[in-house]
Order: structure tokens, then sequence, then C-alpha cells
DNA sequence: AGCACGCCGACT
DNA sequence: GTCGGCGTGCTC
């Protein structure tokens, strides 16, 4: 299906059908007639439309303009207003996001929703008169001077403005790959072109916004989860008339038009927050190196830790390596220890070796960084007589003992209660919290250094707006002696201070079902590592385990990153597993289990008669954690090395899932996908 | 997706 | 008696 929009234009004059995307998942095109008595605008493919539609009225996008319909004349109704000048996208954008409604297989409109702010979607004009704040000009920074390394990969890249290629920045942490942006964004701003950095969820604070209007004196727009309708469409606004050179934003911003885009910046590529979750799961990460493709610009992916995926597009050599071996300055990269903790008692999650080993850094003036991946007090609360255990009502899971509100919450959907006293299954007065979480940590720690300040860092201490600005910029400043903090804590902040970091419990990554799980943890353990040391001062990282000889544990500890991620790239080629073979996942959710499995088995069974080559079939199964708020979850699994072959398998079948005459059912395609959940 | 229409249970 | 549950079908 070719949905870019052509050239031509029609006058309202004369029988015209013009074509439109409406902002609904319904994957069709509808038909409208041109304006009535409206004689001056003249309707072109990109603009914005308002139509009637059954008893409603919906925002959609002319997509074509054609001389007749295939529906009867009668039931043509007229588009009520057109709501843009001109189109909101360029030719190359506008293809991105066509190319994009194909491969993530959702409807024209339902992407073209996903790429325009929320005030556009609701059918606002462009032409509102808008005040944007005049940038006044604060105190000016210098840049640094580049180390070879970080010189040569800026040469590499500057080489490639008005091309399209795609680079892999990989500098460990510590090692300066900002500095190498901001010299590219120097050498961009000076052609007259804009750049677009796009950023992990968590990493995008104003601290980084503010570096590059200091150093570079011009308007920085940013686009981020918690702005207002309002000033998300500010941001935007100033992207695509290039008042704003530079573009930081997240996920989303992959689709910020540009006046004149020179180059594209991804930064912690490996981040899963650039993967969509619900909804369109897009990659932004893969979109921003297609829309490179389309608008001719290079592609710079940078990170410690590169995805599997991103490793073994290096290997293939569609993508170039760059590599910052060193940090700047005298920085140091950290020592890493493993702590046998078999046949320890642990207090509260924390072997005596590493409690004593925070005694020492804080005695000598160390700043101490915890990490533990699970928020709340305890993971499972229970009854000692009997083993009752609290469950989600809606979901199977445990519920997590938060003590601070006093009660019980569920992590996989929003439902909490109250903390029973006695056991609701057998009265019994013998309640006990299982389990060590961060706020069990945090309290722990606290009794036993009471004259020292932690600063607990997960999504509980930093849910309200601003608060986790507020919080990092104390963690960073070296105000707290003790951070305690989830995944959180990894996504790229500095912590000059930091000399000694203890990773509590990796543990359940070893042996997980998940094949990524393994990927993940060698890119946590070395981002969490990397946050110490970076001042003058050394970094010890200690690493809590119960299978201190787990080859690839030691190989991570010992060889690094790199070469772990060799290792587990031979694994994936071996095991026939992503990103040697591509994967698609049709997810089914209906109230009753069987309702969504037999919806499973039904589409594996048209196409497992097909005998398709060099394609399997996994499943149906039902999700790992079967029900979630209130629904019973199943899954079914594609899997194929020809993404071609794959990708249209798929694309027949939607067309007999459209079909399908049962609405109990509630179905989803994952391209890509991340996780099975 | 919305929204309307339509057919069966517990209540002002 | 009706308010409202969600199954079904349609939207140019």
């Amino acid at each position: 299906m070719d949905t870019s929009p052509n050239q031509e234009s029609i006058s309202p004059k004369g029988f015209n059908i013009v074509r439109v995307a409406l902002l609904t998942p319904l994957r069709l095109l509808f038909d409208y007639l041109p304006l009535q008595n409206n004689t001056l605008i003249s309707l072109v493919p990109g603009l914005r439309v308002k139509v009637p539609f059954g008893a409603q009225e919906k925002i959609g996008f002319i997509v074509a303009i054609g001389p007749d319909s295939d529906v009867p004349a009668e039931k043509l109704k007229y588009i009520l207003e057109v709501l843009d000048e001109k189109p909101l996208f360029s030719k190359p954008l506008f293809e991105l996001i066509s190319w994009a409604a194909n491969y993530y297989q959702c409807s024209l409109g339902e992407m073209l929703k996903t790429a325009i702010p929320g005030w556009l979607r609701k059918g606002k004009k462009t032409d509102i008169a808008l005040k944007y704040k005049t940038y006044v000009p604060s105190e000016k920074t210098k840049a640094h001077i580049l180390n070879v390394a970080q010189q040569s990969a800026v040469t590499t890249v500057y080489q490639a403005f008005n091309t399209f290629q795609t680079f892999l920045l990989e500098g460990i942490t510590g090692s300066g790959k900002t500095e190498v942006y901001a010299h590219l964004v120097e050498k961009a701003l000076a052609a007259s072109k804009q750049v677009l950095i796009l950023v992990p969820e968590i990493g995008l604070t104003p601290q980084m916004i503010k570096r590059f209007e200091e150093r570079f004196q011009v308007p920085v727009a940013s686009l981020h989860s918690t702005l207002t309708d309002k000033q998300r469409y500010h941001a935007w606004y100033l992207a695509k008339t290039g008042v704003a050179p530079i573009v930081i934003g997240t996920r989303s911003a992959v689709f910020t038009p540009l006046q004149n885009p020179g180059l594209f910046i991804i930064d912690e590529e490996h981040d899963l927050s650039f993967k969509q979750q619900e909804g369109v799961r897009y990659s932004a990460r893969d979109l921003l190196v297609m829309r490179g493709l389309k608008e001719n610009c290079p592609v710079l992916l940078g990170t410690a830790t590169p995805s599997l995926e991103t490793l073994h597009n290096v290997n293939l050599g569609r993508y170039q390596k760059l590599t910052l071996p060193t940090r700047p300055g005298n920085a140091q990269p950290p020592r890493l220890h493993i702590l046998d903790i078999r046949h320890k008692k642990l207090m509260e999650g924390l072997s005596a070796q590493l409690l004593g080993k925070i005694k020492e850094h804080l005695a000598s003036e160390g700043q101490v960084l915890l990490f533990l991946n699970r928020r709340g007090f305890s993971p499972v609360y229970m009854c000692f007589d009997c083993g009752w255990i609290q469950q989600c009502t809606h979901c199977d899971s445990k519920m997590t003992l938060h003590k601070k509100h006093n009660r019980l919450s569920c992590h996989h959907c929003l439902t909490h209660q109250p903390i029973p006293e006695s056991c609701p299954s057998c009265k019994a007065f013998n309640l006990h919290p299982i389990g060590v979480g961060t706020q069990r940590l945090e309290s722990a720690l606290q009794e036993h250094f009471p004259s020292h300040k932690i600063l607990r860092i997960d999504r509980d201490t930093t849910q309200t707006k601003g608060s986790l600005n507020a919080t990092l910029t104390e963690a960073e400043g070296g105000g707290a002696h003790i951070l305690i903090g989830t995944q959180m804590i990894a996504k790229g902040h500095h912590f000059p201070h930091v000399t000694l970091v203890g990773i509590l419990d990796v543990d359940g990554a070893l042996f997980s079902v998940d094949f990524r799980s393994l990927e993940r943890m060698g890119q946590l353990i070395t981002q969490v590592a990397g946050r110490a040391g970076r001042a003058e001062r050394l970094g010890t990282v200690m690493l809590q385990t119960c299978h201190p000889e787990h080859p690839l544990l030691n190989l991570l500890l010992e060889k690094g990153y790199p070469v772990f991620a060799k290792t587990l790239l031979e694994e994936r080629k071996a095991a026939a597993l992503p990103p040697y073979h591509y994967h698609a996942l049709v997810r089914a959710d209906a109230k009753k289990t069987e309702v969504g499995l037999n919806f499973l088995q039904n589409l594996k069974m048209r196409i497992a008669q097909q005998r398709i080559p060099n394609f399997r079939i996994l499943g149906p199964v039902p999700a790992p954690m079967e029900r979630r708020a209130g629904y019973h979850r199943a899954q079914l699994l594609f899997q194929s090395p020809d993404r071609g072959l794959l990708h249209k398998t798929i694309q027949t079948l939607i067309k007999t899932m459209d079909n399908f005459p049962t609405k109990t059912v509630r179905w989803s395609i994952d391209m890509d996908p991340l996780d099975m959940y």
C-alpha cells in the first residue's frame, strides 16, 4: 500500500474524492467529498481534516485524492474542515511514518496519531499565535579539548554529513560520549542544520538541556513525558519551524518534524525505553536509523553497552563502530569483585563483607551506591503458620509490602490494600515480610548508620513532578552518604563522589527463562559499575552472588562487556534467536482463558497448513504471568531468519484476524518483541 | 477504537 | 416496571 502523499492537488470543483486516514486503529481509509462552498483551499495529501464519522467527528490526514470511490456515492459525506494550510510532515518524514505503520502492523492513522502532539490530535490549528519566551543567553560554557579517540569519532561522523550512515559510538562510562555529541552539534549548527537527540525516558534532565543551551547559546526544544499538552506543542513547533536548532527528546520525539535535519543522535542506544511497550510497539532506535535513510542524515548510536542487535549490525558492516577506550583525565575504570554469599548470613540483604566495606568507605569520606532492583519493603508477605501469601486479586502476582503507606501493592496493576493484622486464612498473628526491597534496605541501613544521610532513588521516591531531578541533583552533589537505587540509577547519571558500588542481587537474571535477561544483566552491571570512581578517586564494585562460578558472570567481570556480548551473540546464533532470527509475537487477551488460546490456536492452524519453509510457530501458550489486570493473556510466537517472509505472513494473517467474528478477544502484534510479558 | 442498538438481571 | 450489563455491528 503506497500511502505517501502525492503532490497532485485538486480544485474543489468537479467530482473528486478525498481519501483520509483517520486517527483510529481501523486499518481502513475512508473516502470523503471535498468541502462544500469553499473555493479557496486546495486539498493536498498530508493536510489534517475534520470529518463526520458515524455519530461522531474525527480528525484524520488526507492520504490521496482520486477521481472516484469504491463506496456508493450516497454514503459519501463532506469534509467538515481543513485544519492545516500546509502538510505537517515533509515527504520523507511522512514516508517514515507510513513505513512504520506498515512494519509495526498498525493503521496509518494510529501511527500518525502517535507521531503528533496531543493538541493536533484533538484538531487544534497550527496557526495559533504562540507566545514563546524569548531566549535569554546565560553564561556561555566552553568546549572541552577532545582526546584522540573523541576527535577521530567527531571527524568520521562529520565526514558523513549530508549522507546516510549509521555509527555506533561505543564508549565506556565516563569516556566522554556527550562531549563527542556536543562537538558534532557544533559542526551541525555551523552548517545551519538541526540535530535531533533521543535520550532514555529517565535521562532527560533539565541539566542536560541547560548544558546545551549554555554551550551553544541557542534555544533547545525538549520533548518528554511530563510536559503539558501546551508545552509539548510549543517544543514541537520550535523544532518544526527551525527556531530550535537542537531538539532533545524521549522515544516519541523520533517523529518530530525538523526544518533542516542534519544529524540524528540516540544516547544509551541499548535502553529498553526506546521500545514502546503498549499501543503501537515501535522501536524509536530502529525508526531513527530508518529516518536517517529517508532524510539522508548520519545517525549516531551512543552507549557503553551496545545491544546485541546493534553489535550484530556492526558485524554485518551495516554500522560503523567508533570506540572511546579510555576515560579522560586520570579517572580509572572501577575494580569489580565477586562476593560469594553462599552459606553467609545476610543482614537485610547485605553480607557482613559488604557491610564492612561500606563502613570503610564511609569512614574515608567516600559515597556509597547500592543497587537493588526491587522497590518496596518486601516482595512477599507471608503467614509463618500456614504459608498464606497475599496474592493480587486481578493478576497472577504476589503483592509487595510498602511500609510508607502501610499497604500491600500490586506492581502489575494499580490495586493496593491495607496490611492484614492476622492471617486471612488461618487467623494466626504470625505474618512476616519475606525478602528485601529498597525500602527495607534503607531502613536497615539507617539503623546501622544513624548519623549518615541515606537517599533512596526508585519509582516510589521520585513519583512527583521534578522530584527525580531534585533527588539526582542531591545525589550527584554528594550530599548523601549512601545512595540506594533500582535500575533508575543506571541510566547515564554521574555520581562523581561514589567510591563504592554494591550490587546486591543479580542471581535471578542468571537463570531466567527470558533469553534476553543475561544481556540485560551485563548492561546493568556494567552501567551501575560505571557510576563509581568517575572523579579522581578509584572506584570499587562488589557484587553479591550465590553463583560465583557462573561462567558468563565471570566472563563479564574479567573480560568486560564487549567480550561478554560477543559470547552471548555466539549463543544466540547457535540457538537461532534474535538478532539472527526475527520474532513477531501475537498476544490475545480475554476474560476467559480458553478464548484467547483458542483464537491463537486457530491462527496457528491457518499458518501451519501453508507449510512455509524457514518459519517456526511457537505456542500458543499462556503469558508468563497469565492473569493481569483481570485479563487472561495468551501468546503465539512466530520466528524466521527471513524478515520479509515474517512480515508478509503476519500481514496476511491480519486480514483474517480483522474478519474474525469475535470481539471477546483483544489481540495485538509486537514486531521484534523485547519481552514476552 | 468509539458509539448505538439490542436483549437479559437486580433495583430507585 | 426500568437502569445497565456487555455482545454485535458499523463507521466513507
